[in-house]
DNA sequence: ATTACTGTATTAATATATTGATACAGTGAA
DNA sequence: TTCACTGTATCAATATATTAATACAGTAAT
């Protein structure tokens, strides 16, 4: 994974180690990382984005938690297999979908309303 | 709309106004406060509440930046026409489900695996 | 064991968000 | 005008989130 593919904007009110998540994910969305491939150590990746080496922790800690990379110390941060990244993928996309489903019920809306409503979005979007 | 309609959870992380506005949100979608009927006065609500005014004051500005509520000094707050109401909600629920979307895109699905998991939920849930 | 890398843990500094205290200003009725 | 109620604005106190400084511990090669 190019380190340049990373990069900060340092006056956005969204958090260093959020921005840094969102750009590896990005990453692996375009699978220019790929399975048990290393990321970069938690030190390089600071020095070049000129951050705090605990600002990458975080959000390599956080990628750890959420399934999607693996580490030990002494050894980096890699890439989990892509096969059990797809499972957690849709469940995370799954809960999100959910969340959007409750909030939608919190505005009164139906069921049946509702998926009337999102079939039309995606008539009209993307 | 009934003051006991609103408790608040002061050991939960949400912040209290925003589980005022949600409660006001939830007695909208059950119609038990409806189009120009008064709200109660923030000092009303405040002290049912036990909280300071000015955390009732920061939810009823939201909801009136967000057009669902109108007010002015003096008078108080009421809820907004519902026919315009329901316009409001349309392109609030529109906004979040934009957002999912670019979670997904982020994540990687392509836009027809994504329609396909979306009906899919329709059929288990809710 | 030493060296040169890895990540981890603890604590402090800083920034931001949330809540609170208080004084101010609008509205309408007596 | 006066009164009793509305919401508003400003600033301080507090809590929480974010970033930073620093010391510690694991891994592997020499």
């Amino acid at each position: 994974m190019l380190l340049a593919e990373i990069n900060i904007e340092f006056a956005s009110p969204i958090p260093v180690y959020e921005q840094i998540k969102k750009k590896i994910k990005h990453a692996i969305a375009r699978e220019s990382l790929s399975a048990n491939e290393p990321l970069p150590s938690i030190r390089e990746l600071a020095s070049f984005l000129k951050v705090n080496p605990n600002t990458v922790a975080r959000a390599y800690r956080d990628l750890f938690q959420e399934n999607i990379i693996d580490g030990r110390a002494g050894k980096g941060y890699w890439l989990k297999e892509t096969g059990h990244l797809e499972h957690e993928k849709e469940s995370m996309l799954k809960e999100d979908f959910l969340r959007f489903l409750e909030r939608a019920i919190e505005l009164g809306f139906s069921r049946e309303r509702l998926k009337a409503m999102v079939i039309d979005f995606f008539k009209e979007e993307i």
